[in-house]
DNA sequence: TCGTTAATATGAGCGTCCCTCACAAATGTC
DNA sequence: GACATTTGTGAGGGACGCTCATATTAACGA
């Protein structure tokens, strides 16, 4: 499997220029959100960002690339987000870690709903999200062993696996029904508090 | 939200129109698991079908007819497999519940790789895929309450949810590394033997 | 055997999509 | 103001899903 080059945005170099991009990236979330990837045209961005369809053409030299950009800023936010859950896992048992994991996932859920339309339509995207998921595994292992000395890597690797699959369920639960606090979610939270409990106890 | 009706599939009469919806469900199938849903042209699946391109339209009105019964198939094989595991289940223990459940999901891989393309990408899919999960979500909270009387239908049906969230893990899983008989595999099994276990212990 | 009817087969062409391009307008710098 | 650079514009090219008028084939009674 070949690495694929995928042309970026290309950055906007006046004041103008940067509120149009904003604007267009602003539109594209809106619409990924409402309409899925596939099913929003790229005149319809242009139209609700208020510029002609080659003006989004002159930032953005493709949909891909529009995704791209809508992508990079989850990417961020989320690494800003988990850096935070560092901060506070050291010395929590099990069930405080958990909650932690699952708080943060609650937290990005707002911002998730655009890019989780994109995720399953843009090829680019995928392979984007590969380092970002073994990014979060390697620091969820790091939580783990500091937790518990005695896992080897590999064990915590494999613990960590599991423990981000886990996490992918919040988005999924949050998502069918968001209407009150969820009791599902406080029953995911039991479920990760036990498998993180099993993994520290070894 | 309105109810979407779907122009359906018109069935053939003659042997050879059976043939040629046979064939071009299996391009259809083959293309979708090889390059995805949209990246797939109607024309391709013709040609790999060998037929015209009127031909695949006068059995499949869109490209989503197609795809719904590329779905209708998998959904018939994924009840009848379940059926096997409610005629297993009474009276196990909770690690050998988790394990029939995990390996249910297993059976079904091979044929959920051409669905899972679809289920992002086709909004028609999407819908025809929620009565599926409620109705498995069901099967598996009898099940539950079979095993532990003591417990509510409430308790079984948000138990089931999130048994039926974890057994949503294991083709994730078998994507990503389908080599050796997979660790992380077992690493579900025993996460979900353990909720199980909590559950049938309240 | 043949004629009739329904089923199946065909591919040019329509509308819409993503995207290109030649050129016009706006902005910043001297 | 002159000039270079950035930004703005929309008609049109190529490819897609899909339609339709028409041709071919299969089934069955006379």
């Amino acid at each position: 499997m070949s690495i694929e080059i995928l042309p970026t945005a290309k950055e906007p170099k006046r004041e103008r220029g940067k509120q149009r991009v904003a604007a267009l990236i602003d539109a594209g979330a809106e619409l990924f959100a409402e309409k899925g990837y596939e099913a929003t045209t790229m005149t319809e961005i242009a139209q609700r960002a208020g510029a002609a369809i080659g003006s989004l053409y002159q930032f953005f030299p493709s949909k891909e690339a529009l995704a791209e950009a809508l992508f990079n800023r989850y990417a961020e936010r989320a690494a800003a987000s988990f850096a935070r859950v560092e901060e506070l896992a050291p010395g929590r048992p099990a069930r405080e870690l958990a909650d932690l994991l699952i708080d943060y996932k609650l937290a990005l859920r707002t911002d998730r709903d655009a890019t989780i339309a994109l995720s399953s339509s843009v090829a680019g995207i995928v392979e984007r999200r590969k380092p970002l998921g073994d990014a979060l595994r390697g620091r969820i292992a790091s939580i783990l062993r500091a937790a518990n000395r005695a896992l080897s890597e590999d064990e915590a690797a494999a613990a960590a696996v599991i423990v981000s699959q886990v996490m992918k369920i919040v988005p999924a639960l949050a998502a069918t029904e968001n209407e009150r606090p969820l009791p599902l979610i406080g029953e995911t939270r039991k479920l990760l508090a036990l498998y993180i409990g099993e993994v520290l106890r070894t």
